[in-house]
DNA sequence: AGCAATTAGATTGTGCGCAATTCTTTTTAG
DNA sequence: CTAAAAAGAATTGCGCACAATCTAATTGCT
Protein backbone atom coordinates (compact mmCIF):
# COMPACT_ATOMS: atom_id res chain seq x y z
CA UNK A 1 0.00 0.00 0.00
CA UNK A 2 3.18 2.14 0.14
CA UNK A 3 4.75 3.70 -3.05
CA UNK A 4 8.54 3.35 -3.07
CA UNK A 5 9.33 6.14 -2.27
CA UNK A 6 7.76 5.72 0.93
CA UNK A 7 10.00 2.44 1.55
CA UNK A 8 13.55 4.55 0.79
CA UNK A 9 12.00 7.11 3.69
CA UNK A 10 10.64 4.04 6.18
CA UNK A 11 14.32 2.43 5.94
CA UNK A 12 16.36 5.43 6.28
CA UNK A 13 14.04 6.60 9.31
CA UNK A 14 14.44 2.99 10.76
CA UNK A 15 18.31 3.41 10.01
CA UNK A 16 18.33 7.03 11.94
CA UNK A 17 16.49 6.01 14.36
CA UNK A 18 17.17 2.38 16.18
CA UNK A 19 20.66 3.12 14.25
CA UNK A 20 21.39 6.30 16.78
CA UNK A 21 20.51 4.08 19.77
CA UNK A 22 22.45 1.56 18.88
CA UNK A 23 25.20 3.98 17.78
CA UNK A 24 25.37 6.13 21.20
CA UNK A 25 24.92 3.27 23.61
CA UNK A 26 28.85 2.03 21.72
CA UNK A 27 30.15 5.72 22.04
CA UNK A 28 28.96 6.26 25.74
CA UNK A 29 30.23 2.98 26.43
CA UNK A 30 33.43 3.66 24.05
CA UNK A 31 33.93 6.69 26.39
CA UNK A 32 33.35 5.01 29.74
CA UNK A 33 36.99 2.43 28.87
CA UNK A 34 39.66 4.16 29.47
CA UNK A 35 38.56 5.33 33.01
CA UNK A 36 36.73 1.83 34.00
CA UNK A 37 40.15 0.32 32.63
CA UNK A 38 41.60 2.49 35.12
CA UNK A 39 39.54 0.35 37.69
CA UNK A 40 40.22 -3.00 36.21
CA UNK A 41 36.38 -3.00 34.75
CA UNK A 42 34.55 -3.88 31.99
CA UNK A 43 31.35 -1.61 31.41
CA UNK A 44 29.07 -4.27 32.41
CA UNK A 45 30.72 -5.27 35.37
CA UNK A 46 30.74 -1.69 36.31
CA UNK A 47 27.18 -1.72 35.83
CA UNK A 48 27.04 -4.47 37.96
CA UNK A 49 28.72 -3.26 40.48
CA UNK A 50 26.73 0.01 40.62
CA UNK A 51 23.29 -2.42 41.21
CA UNK A 52 25.24 -4.20 43.82
CA UNK A 53 26.83 -0.85 45.72
CA UNK A 54 23.01 0.42 45.36
CA UNK A 55 21.81 -2.36 47.73
CA UNK A 56 24.27 -2.01 49.86
CA UNK A 57 21.61 1.57 50.73
CA UNK A 58 18.59 -0.27 49.56
CA UNK A 59 18.77 -4.15 50.23
CA UNK A 60 16.52 -5.91 47.72
CA UNK A 61 14.47 -9.11 49.54
CA UNK A 62 17.55 -11.55 47.72
CA UNK A 63 20.48 -9.83 46.19
CA UNK A 64 20.35 -13.21 43.88
CA UNK A 65 21.67 -13.56 40.29
CA UNK A 66 17.90 -13.47 39.41
CA UNK A 67 17.16 -10.14 41.10
CA UNK A 68 20.52 -8.81 39.79
CA UNK A 69 19.20 -9.84 35.87
CA UNK A 70 15.70 -8.38 36.55
CA UNK A 71 17.81 -4.66 37.09
CA UNK A 72 20.07 -4.98 34.22
CA UNK A 73 17.54 -7.04 31.87
CA UNK A 74 20.20 -10.18 31.66
CA UNK A 75 19.89 -13.43 32.06
CA UNK A 76 22.60 -16.10 33.84
CA UNK A 77 24.23 -17.03 30.33
CA UNK A 78 25.76 -13.13 30.92
CA UNK A 79 25.64 -12.75 34.30
CA UNK A 80 27.33 -16.52 35.60
CA UNK A 81 30.46 -15.65 33.90
CA UNK A 82 30.84 -12.09 34.45
CA UNK A 83 30.30 -12.81 38.13
CA UNK A 84 32.97 -15.41 38.19
CA UNK A 85 35.23 -13.07 36.79
CA UNK A 86 34.17 -10.63 39.54
CA UNK A 87 35.11 -13.11 42.33
CA UNK A 88 38.26 -14.20 40.75
CA UNK A 89 38.74 -9.99 40.73
CA UNK A 90 37.91 -10.55 44.38
CA UNK A 91 35.47 -7.71 44.41
CA UNK A 92 32.52 -10.20 44.91
CA UNK A 93 31.26 -13.19 46.55
CA UNK A 94 29.19 -15.65 45.25
CA UNK A 95 27.21 -17.97 48.55
CA UNK A 96 24.81 -20.50 48.27
CA UNK A 97 21.76 -19.15 49.85
CA UNK A 98 21.20 -21.49 53.54
CA UNK A 99 17.31 -21.52 52.74
CA UNK A 100 17.25 -22.49 49.06
CA UNK A 101 20.61 -24.09 47.70
CA UNK A 102 19.28 -23.11 43.99
CA UNK A 103 20.23 -19.36 44.87
CA UNK A 104 23.25 -17.73 44.37
CA UNK A 105 23.32 -14.59 46.85
CA UNK A 106 26.16 -11.69 45.79
CA UNK A 107 28.04 -10.21 48.43
CA UNK A 108 30.48 -7.42 47.87
CA UNK A 109 33.59 -8.29 49.35
CA UNK A 110 35.40 -5.40 51.49
CA UNK A 111 37.54 -4.59 48.13
CA UNK A 112 34.18 -4.32 46.18
CA UNK A 113 32.99 -1.60 49.07
CA UNK A 114 36.44 0.15 49.17
CA UNK A 115 35.75 0.63 44.97
CA UNK A 116 32.98 2.91 45.23
CA UNK A 117 34.87 5.82 46.23
CA UNK A 118 36.90 5.46 42.98
CA UNK A 119 34.12 4.93 40.61
CA UNK A 120 32.18 7.78 41.77
CA UNK A 121 34.63 10.13 39.85
CA UNK A 122 34.17 8.21 36.37
CA UNK A 123 30.52 9.56 35.73
CA UNK A 124 31.43 12.51 36.92
CA UNK A 125 34.48 13.13 34.89
CA UNK A 126 32.39 11.88 31.85
CA UNK A 127 29.72 14.61 32.46
CA UNK A 128 32.39 17.36 32.28
CA UNK A 129 34.00 16.24 29.23
CA UNK A 130 31.00 15.59 27.02
CA UNK A 131 30.24 18.92 27.95
CA UNK A 132 26.46 18.52 27.90
CA UNK A 133 24.09 19.65 30.56
CA UNK A 134 22.59 17.51 33.10
CA UNK A 135 19.19 18.96 32.17
CA UNK A 136 19.94 17.95 28.22
CA UNK A 137 20.86 14.09 29.97
CA UNK A 138 18.06 14.23 32.02
CA UNK A 139 15.58 14.56 29.38
CA UNK A 140 16.97 12.01 27.57
CA UNK A 141 17.12 9.66 30.24
CA UNK A 142 13.36 9.75 30.31
CA UNK A 143 12.70 10.00 27.20
CA UNK A 144 14.51 6.48 26.87
CA UNK A 145 12.93 5.49 29.99
CA UNK A 146 9.48 5.77 28.01
CA UNK A 147 11.19 4.01 25.31
CA UNK A 148 12.30 1.27 27.27
CA UNK A 149 8.58 0.20 28.82
CA UNK A 150 7.41 0.04 25.31
CA UNK A 151 9.90 -2.17 24.06
CA UNK A 152 10.67 -4.17 27.76
CA UNK B 1 34.85 18.26 47.74
CA UNK B 2 31.26 16.67 47.37
CA UNK B 3 28.94 14.69 50.15
CA UNK B 4 28.98 11.48 50.49
CA UNK B 5 25.16 12.28 49.42
CA UNK B 6 26.09 13.88 46.24
CA UNK B 7 28.46 11.13 45.06
CA UNK B 8 25.25 8.49 45.51
CA UNK B 9 23.38 10.56 43.40
CA UNK B 10 25.48 10.91 40.74
CA UNK B 11 25.84 7.49 40.62
CA UNK B 12 22.37 6.36 40.64
CA UNK B 13 22.09 9.34 37.81
CA UNK B 14 24.70 7.59 36.08
CA UNK B 15 22.88 4.18 36.42
CA UNK B 16 19.57 6.11 34.92
CA UNK B 17 21.40 7.25 32.12
CA UNK B 18 24.22 5.46 30.66
CA UNK B 19 22.42 2.59 31.63
CA UNK B 20 18.84 3.74 30.03
CA UNK B 21 21.12 3.72 26.63
CA UNK B 22 22.31 0.35 27.20
CA UNK B 23 19.25 -0.94 27.99
CA UNK B 24 16.98 0.22 25.18
CA UNK B 25 19.87 -0.24 22.95
CA UNK B 26 19.36 -4.01 23.67
CA UNK B 27 15.59 -4.05 23.91
CA UNK B 28 15.32 -2.38 20.54
CA UNK B 29 17.64 -5.00 19.17
CA UNK B 30 15.50 -7.56 20.70
CA UNK B 31 12.48 -6.56 18.96
CA UNK B 32 13.95 -6.72 16.34
CA UNK B 33 14.95 -10.09 16.25
CA UNK B 34 12.30 -11.95 15.71
CA UNK B 35 11.42 -10.10 12.77
CA UNK B 36 15.05 -10.47 11.14
CA UNK B 37 15.00 -14.05 11.94
CA UNK B 38 12.71 -14.24 9.54
CA UNK B 39 14.63 -13.14 6.86
CA UNK B 40 17.74 -15.16 8.44
CA UNK B 41 19.63 -11.69 9.80
CA UNK B 42 20.82 -10.51 12.68
CA UNK B 43 20.93 -6.76 13.61
CA UNK B 44 24.37 -5.60 13.13
CA UNK B 45 23.44 -7.78 9.34
CA UNK B 46 20.47 -5.88 9.03
CA UNK B 47 22.38 -2.30 9.75
CA UNK B 48 25.52 -3.33 6.73
CA UNK B 49 22.26 -4.04 4.45
CA UNK B 50 20.53 -0.68 4.96
CA UNK B 51 24.04 1.29 4.17
CA UNK B 52 24.37 -1.03 1.40
CA UNK B 53 20.72 -0.97 0.08
CA UNK B 54 21.31 3.00 0.52
CA UNK B 55 23.98 3.22 -1.31
CA UNK B 56 22.45 1.77 -4.41
CA UNK B 57 20.27 5.57 -4.19
CA UNK B 58 23.36 7.47 -3.17
CA UNK B 59 26.46 5.98 -3.99
CA UNK B 60 29.58 6.50 -2.25
CA UNK B 61 32.77 6.97 -3.15
CA UNK B 62 33.70 3.89 -2.83
CA UNK B 63 31.63 0.91 -1.18
CA UNK B 64 34.63 -0.34 0.42
CA UNK B 65 34.88 -1.81 4.13
CA UNK B 66 36.70 1.58 5.52
CA UNK B 67 33.79 3.56 4.18
CA UNK B 68 31.21 1.04 5.79
CA UNK B 69 32.82 1.03 8.96
CA UNK B 70 32.84 5.13 9.27
CA UNK B 71 29.35 5.04 8.22
CA UNK B 72 28.57 2.48 11.37
CA UNK B 73 31.14 3.51 13.13
CA UNK B 74 32.47 -0.33 13.46
CA UNK B 75 36.04 -1.72 12.66
CA UNK B 76 37.47 -4.66 10.12
CA UNK B 77 37.74 -6.68 13.07
CA UNK B 78 34.04 -6.92 13.55
CA UNK B 79 33.03 -6.11 9.64
CA UNK B 80 35.33 -8.69 8.28
CA UNK B 81 33.63 -11.49 9.71
CA UNK B 82 30.02 -10.57 9.58
CA UNK B 83 30.34 -9.93 6.06
CA UNK B 84 31.73 -13.02 5.47
CA UNK B 85 28.21 -14.72 7.00
CA UNK B 86 26.79 -12.31 4.43
CA UNK B 87 28.79 -13.49 1.65
CA UNK B 88 27.95 -16.63 2.88
CA UNK B 89 24.14 -16.25 2.62
CA UNK B 90 24.84 -15.00 -1.04
CA UNK B 91 23.55 -11.64 -0.52
CA UNK B 92 26.83 -9.55 -0.72
CA UNK B 93 30.47 -9.75 -2.98
CA UNK B 94 33.60 -8.88 -1.55
CA UNK B 95 35.54 -8.28 -4.36
CA UNK B 96 38.90 -6.79 -4.69
CA UNK B 97 39.39 -3.08 -5.75
CA UNK B 98 41.32 -2.99 -9.11
CA UNK B 99 43.14 -0.17 -8.61
CA UNK B 100 44.07 -0.46 -4.61
CA UNK B 101 44.32 -4.58 -4.07
CA UNK B 102 44.33 -3.82 -0.26
CA UNK B 103 40.36 -2.53 -0.69
CA UNK B 104 37.55 -4.99 -0.61
CA UNK B 105 34.51 -3.55 -2.59
CA UNK B 106 31.25 -4.56 -1.53
CA UNK B 107 28.48 -5.13 -4.00
CA UNK B 108 25.08 -6.44 -3.62
CA UNK B 109 24.02 -9.99 -5.08
CA UNK B 110 20.67 -10.30 -6.79
CA UNK B 111 19.34 -11.47 -3.63
CA UNK B 112 20.87 -9.19 -1.54
CA UNK B 113 18.93 -6.54 -3.78
CA UNK B 114 15.59 -8.40 -3.44
CA UNK B 115 15.96 -8.86 0.17
CA UNK B 116 15.52 -5.11 0.63
CA UNK B 117 11.26 -5.25 -0.25
CA UNK B 118 10.99 -7.69 2.38
CA UNK B 119 12.95 -5.69 5.03
CA UNK B 120 11.09 -2.83 4.86
CA UNK B 121 8.23 -4.07 6.33
CA UNK B 122 10.38 -4.78 9.41
CA UNK B 123 10.82 -1.08 10.80
CA UNK B 124 6.96 -0.45 9.52
CA UNK B 125 5.72 -3.24 12.22
CA UNK B 126 7.72 -2.53 14.71
CA UNK B 127 6.56 1.24 14.88
CA UNK B 128 2.88 0.01 15.27
CA UNK B 129 3.31 -2.44 17.49
CA UNK B 130 5.54 0.06 19.87
CA UNK B 131 2.67 2.41 19.96
CA UNK B 132 5.17 5.31 19.91
CA UNK B 133 4.20 8.46 17.81
CA UNK B 134 6.45 8.93 14.87
CA UNK B 135 7.09 12.73 16.16
CA UNK B 136 8.19 11.13 19.62
CA UNK B 137 10.58 8.54 18.11
CA UNK B 138 11.91 11.51 15.67
CA UNK B 139 12.46 14.01 18.69
CA UNK B 140 14.61 11.04 20.52
CA UNK B 141 16.83 10.50 17.40
CA UNK B 142 17.83 14.16 17.19
CA UNK B 143 18.47 14.14 20.93
CA UNK B 144 20.21 10.70 20.37
CA UNK B 145 22.32 12.70 17.23
CA UNK B 146 23.39 15.13 19.10
CA UNK B 147 24.64 12.80 22.31
CA UNK B 148 26.33 10.82 19.85
CA UNK B 149 28.58 14.04 18.33
CA UNK B 150 29.76 14.73 21.72
CA UNK B 151 30.82 11.26 22.21
CA UNK B 152 31.73 10.00 18.56
C1' DA C 1 64.93 3.20 -8.31
C1' DG C 2 64.82 2.16 -3.36
C1' DC C 3 63.16 2.31 1.17
C1' DA C 4 60.55 4.09 5.15
C1' DA C 5 55.98 5.39 6.46
C1' DT C 6 51.22 4.93 5.74
C1' DT C 7 46.98 2.61 4.72
C1' DA C 8 43.29 -1.24 4.08
C1' DG C 9 42.01 -5.12 5.62
C1' DA C 10 42.56 -9.65 8.11
C1' DT C 11 43.63 -12.12 12.30
C1' DT C 12 43.73 -13.15 17.27
C1' DG C 13 42.03 -13.03 21.82
C1' DT C 14 38.75 -11.46 25.45
C1' DG C 15 34.27 -10.36 27.08
C1' DC C 16 29.81 -9.75 26.52
C1' DG C 17 24.42 -10.88 25.00
C1' DC C 18 21.31 -14.25 24.31
C1' DA C 19 18.91 -18.58 22.79
C1' DA C 20 18.73 -23.27 24.06
C1' DT C 21 19.85 -26.95 26.94
C1' DT C 22 21.13 -29.15 31.22
C1' DC C 23 21.65 -29.80 36.15
C1' DT C 24 20.13 -29.41 40.70
C1' DT C 25 17.02 -28.21 44.16
C1' DT C 26 12.54 -27.03 45.57
C1' DT C 27 7.71 -26.99 45.29
C1' DT C 28 3.38 -28.84 44.16
C1' DA C 29 -0.16 -32.56 43.21
C1' DG C 30 -2.29 -36.54 43.79
C1' DC D 1 5.04 -39.68 50.40
C1' DT D 2 6.40 -39.83 46.00
C1' DA D 3 6.22 -38.41 41.08
C1' DA D 4 5.78 -34.52 38.24
C1' DA D 5 6.35 -29.77 37.54
C1' DA D 6 8.71 -25.60 38.31
C1' DA D 7 12.45 -22.59 39.52
C1' DG D 8 17.43 -20.84 39.90
C1' DA D 9 21.85 -21.25 37.92
C1' DA D 10 25.19 -23.08 34.98
C1' DT D 11 26.67 -24.56 30.48
C1' DT D 12 27.07 -24.51 25.41
C1' DG D 13 27.28 -22.36 21.10
C1' DC D 14 27.14 -18.41 18.01
C1' DG D 15 27.74 -13.68 16.70
C1' DC D 16 29.09 -9.50 17.65
C1' DA D 17 32.51 -5.33 19.56
C1' DC D 18 36.91 -3.95 20.10
C1' DA D 19 41.93 -3.76 21.27
C1' DA D 20 46.15 -5.34 19.47
C1' DT D 21 48.83 -7.34 16.07
C1' DC D 22 49.94 -8.77 11.43
C1' DT D 23 50.21 -8.76 6.28
C1' DA D 24 50.26 -6.78 2.01
C1' DA D 25 49.82 -2.88 -1.00
C1' DT D 26 50.61 1.99 -1.82
C1' DT D 27 52.60 6.43 -1.24
C1' DG D 28 56.30 9.68 -0.36
C1' DC D 29 60.81 10.99 -0.07
C1' DT D 30 65.32 11.25 -1.58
Amino acid sequence: MSSPCDLEAQLKLDNQLCFMLYACSRAVTRAYRPKLDALGLTYPQYLVLLVLWEWQQTPPAQATVKALGERLLLDSGTLTPLLKRLESLGLVERRRAQHDERERVLVLTEAGVALKSQAAEVPQTLLCESGASLEELAQLRDQLAVLLKRFA
